[in-house]
RNA sequence: GGCGCUAUCGUCUAGGGGUUAGGACGUGAGAUUCUCAAUCUUAAAACCCGGGUUCGAUUCCCGGUAGCGCUACCA
């Protein structure tokens, strides 16, 4: 935290800087994460967000919206932004235009900056003839040296022009707390356009068009006085081209981080081709934001010692270092992040998984509409606390939540004859012992007194054969066909769950019986129907 | 093409002029359990290549290679 510490006298101001022209990207969140943990890690920081949407055939308001939900679901709150406020707004860039164009004016009053004339043709054989002599395609400076009083007098006559900045005549070096110092011959710079020409339509007052990104950055960093650029990586070539203006405006180069970038496993930079890569979609497949935040910042961090893992967001806060992040690439790694998915599942608050895990079964139709909702009939409560036990029960099965359906199968989608037929099965079915077994038990559950409670369902019954009573069927099975261990438990838990593993019978069997009490969507079967169908199948 | 950035197990990383190169995910094995998951134990697995500097380089320097980025009146 070293290189925070020599700003005290202005508290640390950071921004994340996005463009709304699609979804939330790992890449991105990691740049918002750093950004936010840098502020919040130092007294008085300030987390600024600015909405870079300049780009208006691509930049839409629902993708503003839906961001900054994305970032507040990850825990990323900000001080000074769109929605908050702050003094130093506005905080979109196109609420900014006529700011943009005040200070051009004022660089091309100073000299700073110059108007230029070049036809885009012009332009084009300039770089083609750069390319072809294997030179650097910067402009050459054709319109350098037009006298301003004429450049004035062309503008003024409506004659398009864009604005360039003069670029100086010595290295640009900037400090990155990431790569140390970097530095840049000027000749690769160029007198770079600042400010486009008027396009039909885009026309700002005094002819001038929309600027550009490498200046309104620079010019929105000076104005909300951001201390530390903490971006990506894909951003270092452009650093250069940004702290000549600041040099221009004449104000001082604040500290650079730039961050490496996210690649996917086959080493090409993460994109919505490698499958689910947004926030929005980890949400949705039911990864939990301390899992992803927790992720993130390993991507590219570690604490001194480099052992230790598991980070909650405050703990975060407090060991994070910019200063140790690598600089090199980083692969995302789904498997890792799946571990701890798993392992803040297991943490979180029972509470809290089930009202999170609620959803995936009502879509699979599992459980009715209003399950979720908070008015709690007395079914509603029977319902929820019986689901809250599947939860617990399926949860060490999972990566994500969204899995979890699918593990419920052996409570909603019992089907014998399938699990006859099922290879996997066919061994323990067609095992010497099997059949003595299966008929054994088959009677035992057939003779278990059935309680009819018609109270909850009219018409269905609830023999509700608890653990215990379980236990001893399966101990009378044992004696009286002689059977022990798997060639004992495989067909009792092929007749009960369809699949020779699963859960503890312990928990599952009273976990059977109370949910097929139950009125749900997709019914849950007894132990006594699953055995009357599975010996309907296999005798 | 030019410019820049990067390079430790399959992956994320720690470390650093002399180390048994550490941890984690994943993988294999074992323990536990009727089984699966979980849990615990354990094993295999890495310093890109070539030159320097040095008594000694994986570590420092240079070059190569590879990957990535930037090369716009895109952001």
């Amino acid at each position: 935290m070293s290189h925070l510490q020599k700003t005290e006298s202005s508290p640390v101001r950071v921004r994340f800087a996005p463009s709304p022209t699609g979804h939330l990207h790992v890449g991105n969140a990691r740049t918002a994460l750093f950004n936010w943990l840098v502020a919040r890690q130092s007294p008085g920081g300030v987390n600024v967000l600015r909405v870079e949407d300049t780009d208006m055939e691509r930049s839409e308001a629902r993708f503003e919206a839906q961001l900054v939900e994305d970032l507040r679901w990850m825990g990323i709150d900000f001080d000074e932004g769109p929605e908050q406020g702050g003094e130093y707004g506005p905080y979109r860039q196109s609420d900014r235009l006529e700011v943009y164009r005040e200070y051009a004016e004022r660089l091309l009053a100073e000299g700073k900056a110059y108007l230029c004339f070049c036809s885009d043709e012009l332009l084009e054989s300039d770089r083609q003839a750069a390319m072809a002599e294997q030179r650097q395609p910067v402009y050459i400076g054709r319109c350098r040296a037009i006298a301003p009083q004429e450049a004035a007098r062309r503008r003024a006559a409506g004659e398009p022009c864009a604005v360039r900045l003069r670029v100086p005549n010595h290295p640009i070096r900037f400090h990155d707390l990431v790569r140390g110092e970097v530095e840049f011959p000027s000749e690769i710079v160029g007198d770079n356009v600042i400010v486009r020409s008027a396009k039909p339509g885009e026309s700002l007052p005094g002819g001038l068009g929309i600027p550009i990104y490498n200046y309104v950055v620079v010019i929105d960093d000076v104005l909300m006085k951001i201390t530390h650029v903490i971006r990506g990586d894909d951003h270092v070539s452009n650093t250069p081209k940004q702290v000549v203006v600041y040099e221009a405006l004449g104000m001082p180069v604040p500290e650079f981080a730039h961050l490496s970038t996210i690649l996917s496993a086959d080493r090409e930079r993460l994109s919505k081709r490698h499958g689910a890569t947004s926030i929005a979609s980890f949400r949705e497949m039911g990864v939990l934001p301390e899992a992803l935040v927790n992720y993130l910042a390993l991507l590219g961090w570690a604490p001194t010692g480099g052992t230790r893992e598991i980070f909650s967001a405050a703990e975060l806060v407090k060991e994070f270092d910019l200063s140790r992040v690598t600089p090199s690439p980083a692969v995302f790694d789904m498997e890792k992040l799946y571990w701890l998915n798993r392992h803040y599942l297991k943490q979180a608050a029972p509470e809290r998984v089930v009202a999170l895990a609620l959803p995936y079964f009502v879509q699979a139709g599992y459980l009715p509409q209003g399950a979720g909702e908070e008015v709690s009939t007395e079914t509603n409560a029977e319902v929820r606390s019986w689901f809250a036990r599947v939860v617990a029960l399926l949860v060490p099965y999972v990566d994500k939540l969204d899995q979890l359906p699918e593990k419920a199968a052996l409570f909603f989608r019992y089907d014998a004859a399938a699990a006859v037929a099922n290879p996997d099965n066919a061994e323990v079915l067609g095992a010497a012992s099997c059949s003595a077994v299966l008929q054994t038990f088959y009677a035992k559950v057939r003779a278990e007194k059935t309680e009819v409670d018609t109270s909850v369902l009219p018409g269905r019954t609830h023999h509700g054969i608890s653990a215990e009573r379980f236990k001893e069927i399966i101990n009378e099975v044992k004696a009286e066909a002689g059977v022990k261990g798997k060639e004992l438990f495989h067909p009792i838990r092929t007749v009960m769950t369809g699949s020779h593993s699963g859960p503890d019978f312990d928990k599952l069997i009273p976990l059977l019986e109370d949910g097929a009490a139950l009125s749900l969507p997709v019914q849950v079967k007894s132990v006594r129907e699953r055995v009357e169908e599975f010996s309907g199948v296999k005798g």
